[in-house]
This record gives C-alpha cells, sequence and structure tokens, in this order.
DNA sequence: CTAGGGTTAG
C-alpha cells in the first residue's frame, strides 16, 4: 500500500484532479499534502497504512459538494487499490445514493469483486431513498443467487419495496426466508412484514404475523392498527386500541385519524378531547379533518384554540379555504401567516397560494410571491415552479409561464401538461401543440390531462381532424379515454359546428354523457342556431339536473336568437317556478393590489357610467380599425391608450 | 445499514 503512494502514483491521483473540473477548496493540492503526512504518521505508529487511506478517502467522501467531486475521489480509490475494500464502498454508495445517482452508485458495487451483506444493504437504502423499489427486488435476488446471507437490516427495506410495489408473491417469499432462517424475532422485521401485507389491503396476514410476534412493542401495535384502519376495519382498529398495553401520542393520532378517514368526526372528536397529552400534529390532525369533511368554523375555531402551531398549521387552514373555493380568504390568511412571523412559509404554502392567484388572477402577487420563493430558498423547487407556470398562465402571462418552464432544471409530467394546457386556454394554440411535441421528443410519456390540454388547443384552433388524431393516438399510449375526453371531442366538433357530428358522438360513446357535455353541445347550439338538437340536449340537462337554471337561461337565449318570443316568455314563467336563481358567471380583475370582481351588465362599481362609457368608445374604435390594430392611425392609438389608462385607474376596489 | 403520524402542482 504505502508502495503504491509513491511519487508515481501520487502524480497520477493528482492529474486526474483537474482543477478546472474540480474548482472547490477541498481538492487543492494541500489536501493530498496531509494524506501524505498521515501516511508518514501511519508507518511511525505501526498502524496498518491502509487503513488510515482509506479514513481519509472516506473523510473526504464527506466534503463533496457534488458528483463530479465523487467521480475524481473515486477515479484515485481505483488508482490506490481500493475498489474492493468493504470499508470505503459503502460509504461511496451511500454518497452517491445522497446525490440521487444511483447509476454510478451501481458502477462503484458492480465492480466489487465480493460484496458483502453491508454493502448490499447500502444499495437498498440508496435505491429505496431515490423510489427505485424494482431495483431493491432484482437485486436482493441476485444476492441469493450469490449466496450472500443478509443481516437483520436487510429485510426491513427489501420487504418495503415489495410493498411499495404491492409484489406480495415476492414478499412473502422474503417472508419465509426470514422465517427459515431465524429472524422473525426481530422487531423491525416484523413490522414492516405487518407493513406489507397491510398495504396489500392483507389485514388478515398482517395480523397473523402480529399475532406470532414474540415481542410486540408499541410500533408494532401502531402498525397493525394502522394497518387496520388502512384496510377499512376501523372497529377491529378500535378494538386492538383498547387492548394496547401502551398508548403514546402517535398511537392516538392514528386512530383519531382513522376515525376521521371514515368521515366519523364526533367519535374522533370525542377521543381527541380524551387525549392524555396532545402534540402540534394531534392538533392538525383534527384541523384538516374538519377541513376535509367541510366543516369550515370548526376548522377555524380549532385554529383559534391551538397553543401552538407549525407550518403545517398554517397550511391546513389555507388548504381548507383553498379545499372551499374561498380563494380570498387563501391570501388574507397567507398575509396574516407572513405578519405573524410565527412560521416561515414551505414550498407547500407557496403552491397553494399561488394556486389561489391563478383563480383570482392576482398577478401582482403572484409575482411577488416568485421573488418571495426564490429569496427563501424554493429556487429549483419543482412543485413552485410548476405552480409559478400555472399561475402566469392563468394569469394571461404566458411570457412570463414560457420563461419559468424553460428556467427550470427538470420539467416533470406536471410541468408539461401546465404549459401545454395554459398555452391552449390562452389561444396560443398551435404553441401549445409544439410543445406537445417536443414532450415527445423529451421522451416524457404523456398522461390523461397532458391529452385534455392537447384536444383543447385542437378545439381553440377549430383543427377537427388533427383533434381526432390526437383523440385515437391515446391508445397509443395505453391511455384510455375518460369522460373528460369524449367531452373535449363532442366539444371539438360542436365549435366547429358539426352539430351533427356531435351529437353522433355523443351517441356512440362508452359512457353515458354528463351534464357537462350536454351543456357544452347546447351552447354550440346557440351560436349555430340550432333549435333541434338544442331542445335535445336541454331534456338530458332538464334530466341530468333540474334544478340548475342556466339550463333554461340557455334555451330561452336561443329561443331568442330565433325570435320565438311566446317561447321566450313561457320559460321565464317556468324558470320563476324553479324558485332557483342562476348567479351570474363572474370575473376578476386585479387593480391597485386590490381584486374587483364583476359581471356582465354590472352596475355595482361606483363609476360604472364611466367605466361603461369609456368601453363604448372603445369597442367604437377598435370597430373602425376593423379588429386589426396595424390598421390604427395614431390619432386612434391615442384614444385606445388613454381609454385602456381611463381603466385602469379606475377600477378601483371598493 | 433499522421501524410507527402530515399538507402541496394539471
Amino acid at each position: 500500500m504505502i508502495d503504491a503512494l509513491e511519487p508515481s502514483a501520487y502524480n497520477l491521483a493528482f492529474k486526474s484532479l483537474d482543477k478546472k473540473a474540480c474548482p472547490l477548496r477541498h481538492f487543492q493540492p494541500g489536501c493530498i499534502k496531509v494524506q501524505f503526512s498521515t501516511i508518514a504518521l501511519a508507518t511511525i505508529a505501526h498502524k496498518p497504512s491502509h487503513i488510515l487511506l482509506e479514513e481519509k478517502f472516506i473523510s473526504l467522501l464527506q466534503s463533496c459538494k457534488n458528483t463530479n467531486h465523487l467521480r475524481q475521489i473515486q477515479a484515485q480509490v481505483i488508482t490506490h487499490g481500493l475498489q474492493h475494500s468493504h470499508y470505503v464502498v459503502p460509504k461511496f454508495i451511500a454518497q452517491f445514493a445522497e446525490w440521487k445517482n444511483m447509476k454510478y452508485a451501481r458502477q462503484v458495487f458492480d465492480q466489487m469483486l465480493d460484496p458483502n451483506d453491508v454493502t448490499y444493504n447500502v444499495m437498498f437504502k440508496g435505491y429505496l431513498q431515490n423510489g427505485q423499489h424494482k431495483e431493491v427486488v432484482s437485486l436482493f435476488r441476485k444476492m441469493m443467487e450469490f449466496d450472500v446471507m443478509p443481516s437483520c437490516y436487510t429485510f426491513p427495506m427489501v420487504l418495503k419495496s415489495c410493498g411499495k410495489l404491492s409484489a406480495l408473491c415476492e414478499g412473502a417469499q422474503v417472508h419465509s426466508f426470514v422465517f427459515k432462517n431465524g429472524f422473525k424475532a426481530n422487531k423491525f422485521v416484523g413490522n414492516t412484514l405487518i407493513e406489507m401485507y397491510s398495504g396489500a389491503g392483507e389485514s388478515r396476514l398482517a395480523y397473523k404475523v402480529f399475532g406470532e410476534m414474540p415481542l410486540r412493542n408499541i410500533v408494532a401495535w401502531t402498525s397493525m392498527i394502522n394497518g387496520f384502519i388502512s384496510c377499512g376495519y376501523m372497529e377491529a382498529a378500535r378494538n386492538l386500541f383498547d387492548l394496547a398495553p401502551e398508548r403514546d401520542v402517535v398511537l392516538w393520532n392514528t386512530v383519531v385519524s382513522g376515525y376521521i378517514e371514515i368521515g366519523d368526526m364526533e367519535t374522533a372528536r370525542k377521543l381527541f378531547d380524551e387525549m392524555p397529552l396532545k402534540d402540534v400534529m394531534s392538533w392538525n390532525t383534527m384541523l384538516s379533518g374538519y377541513a376535509s369533511n367541510g366543516d369550515l368554523e370548526a376548522c377555524e375555531k380549532l385554529f383559534k384554540e391551538m397553543p401552538r402551531r407549525n407550518v403545517f398549521s398554517w397550511n391546513g387552514l389555507i388548504g381548507a379555504y383553498a379545499g372551499h373555493a374561498l380563494f380570498f380568504e387563501v391570501l388574507t390568511t397567507f398575509k396574516q401567516m407572513l405578519s405573524d412571523f410565527e412560521v416561515l412559509p414551505n414550498d407547500a404554502t407557496l403552491v397553494t397560494v399561488l394556486s389561489a392567484c391563478a383563480r383570482l388572477g392576482a398577478l401582482d402577487l403572484g409575482k411577488w410571491l416568485h421573488v418571495y420563493a426564490q429569496s427563501i430558498g424554493y429556487k429549483g423547487n419543482i412543485f413552485v415552479e410548476n405552480a409559478l407556470v400555472d399561475m402566469y398562465a392563468k394569469c394571461g402571462e404566458i411570457e412570463n409561464a414560457v420563461n419559468v418552464f424553460r428556467s427550470m432544471v427538470k420539467n416533470d409530467l406536471v410541468s408539461w401538461n401546465t404549459i401545454i394546457g395554459g398555452l391552449a386556454v390562452h389561444g396560443h394554440a398551435s404553441d401549445a401543440l409544439d410543445f406537445f411535441d417536443e414532450m415527445i421528443k423529451a421522451g416524457v410519456k404523456p398522461d390523461a390531462v397532458t391529452f385534455i390540454g392537447v384536444l383543447c388547443a385542437c378545439t381553440h384552433m377549430g383543427l377537427v381532424d388533427r383533434g381526432l388524431a390526437y383523440f385515437h393516438s391515446m391508445a397509443d399510449y395505453s391511455i384510455s379515454p375518460q369522460i373528460e375526453h369524449y367531452g373535449c371531442v363532442v366539444d371539438l366538433y360542436a365549435r366547429a359546428g358539426c352539430l351533427d357530428e356531435a351529437l353522433n358522438f355523443v351517441k356512440t360513446m362508452p359512457m353515458k354523457a354528463d351534464a357537462v357535455v350536454w351543456a357544452c353541445l347546447l351552447g354550440a347550439c346557440r351560436i349555430y342556431k340550432n333549435v333541434e338538437i338544442a331542445e335535445l340536449a336541454l331534456e338530458k340537462l332538464i334530466e341530468l339536473e333540474p334544478g340548475n337554471p342556466a339550463n333554461y337561461l340557455m334555451l330561452s337565449n336561443i329561443y331568442g336568437d330565433a325570435g320565438r318570443w311566446e317561447i321566450v316568455s313561457k320559460l321565464k314563467v317556468a324558470m320563476r317556478d324553479t324558485r332557483f336563481r342562476k348567479t351570474p358567471g363572474c370575473s376578476l380583475i386585479e387593480v391597485h393590489d386590490k381584486i374587483v370582481e364583476f359581471y356582465s351588465l354590472d352596475e355595482r362599481h361606483p363609476e360604472a357610467e364611466e367605466v361603461y362609457a369609456c368601453l363604448r368608445s372603445l369597442t367604437k374604435l377598435i370597430r373602425a380599425t376593423s379588429f386589426s390594430p396595424e390598421a390604427m392611425n395614431p390619432e386612434q392609438e391615442v384614444a385606445i391608450n388613454s381609454s385602456a389608462l381611463f381603466f385602469a385607474k379606475h377600477c378601483i376596489a371598493r
């Protein structure tokens, strides 16, 4: 070993530390010098020098700042003939796993002559960390082939992967191996077996394991109770809970959230009140329980009563508002959270608030959030960036949406779906289709949501044939169309004026058409003045949603367009008799950091008269130029700009 | 190299 470190080896190793590729301080020559002095010391102390060298490498590993550095050290490890060391290699693999690079980790592993159980275990752990469960199972098979004896650390990891893959057959094999080799007394192994079986819905098998465990600690009890809950056996879970020799806060919370899951808020609350000790999580569980069961009042009340709050508490309340479509409340609560200084928002907070901005068109706040997110370290967070793309797209800032999309380190399926959908609904349909092609070329597999965006783009461009081709191509990606996709195709035909084709398509659909489908057909009937199909669509609509006055209103408009006023007046009477009133569809606009709501012919604004006067002159000017901005003369341009300015200044939120 | 409880994007 010492020989291997003579100057020639030193030079070789040093060469691999190309300064350009590796600009960090840790790898300055001084570092290597330390290595030499260590070896010198070792010679004096008569300590095996290769052990010290290995230690040196391991401490170097810990200071790595990227995968490149790891590769540099790897080169040195090989230079020193340590690529088979049972001491160094596991640490190496663990580091690569930490950097989410299991490909390199596997390379290091494969280069090793006789990997032992520990080395296998770190590989398992790495795969597990990175969600590569298939690899865990196949590597375990290899371990068996090579007759490497697993340790008690091995089984929990392998079993967990079997559970994630719902590969019960494999799992049972591992189980029998555990049984034969005397690992069944191990608490960790038993616990993961329970989790695996109950995760696959086999609570009876899980209970068998639980019953056969010689030593059951509270973790095992919790897992078993949780297993019953996730398999839908709340009673069994409760019985076991009442029998448990010991109950800690985790177990209490598990049972409380079990009752919440089945919607039994009363029992959940009763248990919550009985808890001898509540931590923040107990409160949060109750809070989000009220939210998901629609009791917003109880949710708000509980939030006020909480002795301590963390991010999850705030996210719970904000999420509750978002879930009830109360987006203004989302924003005000978020502002409260900021001014409270109690806790810092996290990525989940930002995502929820950004999506509220998207729904409200609160572009200014959205932009502020963009900067804010970066300043608190969520630059490069895929959740936040996808939400930003969505926010910009929904607020009409397509260019910014594309910019954020392009600046992302990695675009996942949701990113692609968001940008395609965003472009499609904002009049950039051909760009949307370009993005779809790019996505396919990039090797990203589209899903059902992708095709909603693509079909929507075709609808907006009136590309009936191309849209149909996309619809049929879904089978190539093994995606079976859902009602939404059929709805898109109906829309595709209907908006293009092919009402008969649309109706035929509805008739041949494999599922029953829902209200959305008929409403879209009805909407097209008005534009293309087809009273016949409209009557049919309305008949279906009344059957599906008898209380929705929007349907009658639509038909009445159709008759109105056709000049058949006698029917219109009859319908008006019929509508009055339903005693339902249609809530007018409203729009939102952000002006001066406030959001104004308005609907068609709205007169609630204090300056409504001026606003409408301005709108009239704008319309007149636009008509005069035949909708073509290029054809405007400078005088008209000035007029339009000042009118627009008037709009901006006078739409002040009340 | 070990176990049990949470929120988020279309």
